[in-house]
DNA sequence: GTCTATATAATGATAGAC
DNA sequence: GTCTATCATTATATAGAC
């Protein structure tokens, strides 16, 4: 079912100056943002800036093909975890791989701009946090909530905004490096969460019970 | 101790364009970000682009004299809110005034794009949230922490990050309505917290016990 | 396919009239 | 103090040679 012999394989023709030009866009957007010029990225990828435009049309053009490519690899990553039955969010699947650190940088650099793809990526955050949750509350080590999709937004917003503000906050120096705010980002965070999530925050009832009682939830159950 | 009768009064001066140049500038770099042209800010001045720059210098000089301003600004709220017994966050106290709304939206414009300023900024909110710890563990209310600084640190950062969160994702046609952004969060995230913060989110200590013997704390106390 | 040279547009900043 | 007109720079995008 392959072609002839001696003819170079199909999967080659990802090697291309096109293919370098994205791959080096996605690393410059990821490290500096979206600000970075055409020129940048073309002399990262050794080419000039006119194949840059040449090839995806615009810098617009440039940043889709970006998009897709990175969602593209998201999804493969997703769908071979998942068939490995890894339970684990993808922040945490796409972090502890050091090579995927330059699309983690892209895609925090995404949700930070904003827009329809930060929206489907953060999105499907959610969703996989939601499916932890579930997976939690029936093997029994997670207390079940009284709106499990809430907890699961806020618990994806707590660990991206977080994430975030750690990311916007040290400019490292020309480049961020992903692997170590990670790193930070648990070593910081990792004691107090644990606390709160098995102790408990709050030692009287009386704030959950008002705010059940204003939304119109009674309080304590049913029972 | 004042001046002659019949002159206007001094604060007056604070009305002049130079005023209504940096209240345009605070309004616009909250709602669009800083990369708004000097002519944009220009325009909802009612002035001309060149008196901007006449003004302040350069673009810098006005985002320098708009920190100034901001923080100034952030330092009389709280310290009126201090000396009233306010015990509340400064984003507490902010997002309740609609009148402030400017000010957040600045605010937290300067920590997404990073920088000393908002270093300053972050790091204030951080230490309100742990003497409001404090406060808490004193009276009996809030359990305490192993490391209490380390639990500010956190909350402060799941606070700010998922507001900064939905002020990135969603793209207001626009500008930023930040009235609209609090009311979603407080809506969205009131619940899941207060749940997690009362009851806790898991059933089992192995995860808090394992994590404290992993970092060399011997788990359950000295008893 | 790829490069060099150039057109075009936007923006920050300047100069000088009023 | 304020405006208009203009400059200088930078960046995207185009045109045409090779």
């Amino acid at each position: 079912m392959s072609s002839a012999s001696g003819e170079p394989p199909d999967r080659a023709s990802d090697l291309t100056a096109r293919a370098r030009i994205r791959d080096a866009a996605v690393a410059c957007f990821g490290q500096q943002g979206f600000d970075v010029t055409v020129r940048t990225i073309a002399e990262r990828a050794g080419v000039s800036a006119g194949l840059v435009i040449h090839h995806f049309g615009s810098k617009a053009g440039l940043r889709r093909a970006c998009d897709d490519y990175v969602v593209g690899l998201v999804n493969e990553i997703k769908t071979e975890s998942i068939t490995s039955h890894d339970s684990r969010t993808i922040l945490q699947q796409l972090s502890s791989m050091e090579e995927h650190a330059p699309l983690l940088a892209y895609l925090f650099r995404a949700i930070l701009a904003g827009g329809e793809t930060a929206t489907a990526l953060y999105e499907r955050m959610v969703s996989d946090v939601e499916r932890y949750l579930a997976a939690g509350e029936a093997e029994g080590t997670v207390r079940p909530s009284r709106d499990r999709a809430k907890r699961a937004r806020w618990m994806a917003a707590n660990a991206t905004g977080s994430l975030l503000l750690l990311v916007t906050l040290r400019p490292p120096d020309g480049g961020t490096d992903f692997g170590r705010v990670i790193r930070e980002w648990s070593e910081e965070y990792m004691l107090p969460a644990l606390e709160v999530y098995t102790e408990g925050l709050l030692t009287e009832r009386t704030m959950l019970d008002a705010y059940l009682m204003y939304v119109g939830d009674p309080p304590g159950g049913t029972s």
